[in-house]
DNA sequence: CAACTTGTTGACAACGGTTCTCATTTGGCC
DNA sequence: GGCCAAATGAGAACCGTTGTCAACAAGTTG
């Protein structure tokens, strides 16, 4: 059979997973990792993620720049609104977007659909 | 100056792109403009899709592979439904997720607000 | 605890899409 | 036609990701 084990290696991408609520990199998180003190490899963390993401522990998008990002998926499903000059972060929830989403959905047939939903903009402190 | 300039291999990946309403990739665009027996190089396909996208004339969205793909794109502002199975794509258009991420950024106080939204799904065909 | 089985890991090669480099060609202009 | 900057083609380089395979270790059994 295919039982998976746990191992020191799995339970640190959990970890640092846990710790942030953004969307990482692979070669991000491997290099937290390394920082952390774990011995884990760039091969495994991209294998950890593949079976986070199979199982639906995280969350898998795809940058313009062809570079995966992943996410523990939660429990409490949120969106971002970033400020492209400093980087501050706000966590935007409420049904508006999800209802939105769920209705177009309904109206062309559509199932088992995902959103991806990011705002930017120049917070207070860097607007001119 | 900057000037551009109208060559054959520009008009040609504008014809290929005019003949279908399907995302396409750069690679795929690029045999078919063989298969017509233009003369083209990949290299110039992408930089005339990097060109095309920069000037708004064609929709560019990355796939799970980190496979960017190309479709011209009508006039208004408008996001997508996309099968994740088999590719298939439908415009959306509405008021409702601008009028939503118009609001937000004035309740938390971001200014030149940009947003990026897609949905994906399983379209009817492609439903289990 | 030791032996064993099998999933897992690490190091590195390989892969695929995209971008860069640079010599050559070509469009637009005098 | 002649000039010059923009555009092209060919191939190397780049980079995130996946595959390969020998070595390792988690869990199990005696």
């Amino acid at each position: 059979m295919n039982q998976p084990r746990s191992t020191k290696q799995r339970s640190a991408v959990r970890d640092v997973l846990a710790a942030t609520h953004e969307f990482r990199s692979a070669q991000d998180l491997h290099t937290e990792l390394r920082q952390r003190g774990e011995t884990i490899s760039l091969a495994t963390v991209y294998r950890t993620l593949a079976m986070l993401h199979e199982n639906q522990e995280i969350d898998q998008l795809v940058n313009d720049d062809g570079e995966a990002r992943y996410r523990r998926c939660s429990g409490g499903h949120h969106h971002h609104l970033v400020c492209r000059s400093c980087g501050r972060t706000v966590e935007i929830e409420g049904p508006a977007p999800e209802e939105w989403a769920t209705r177009v959905a309904m109206v062309h047939g559509f199932r088992e659909i995902s959103h991806t939903i990011e705002l930017s903009g120049l917070c207070p402190d860097c607007s001119p």
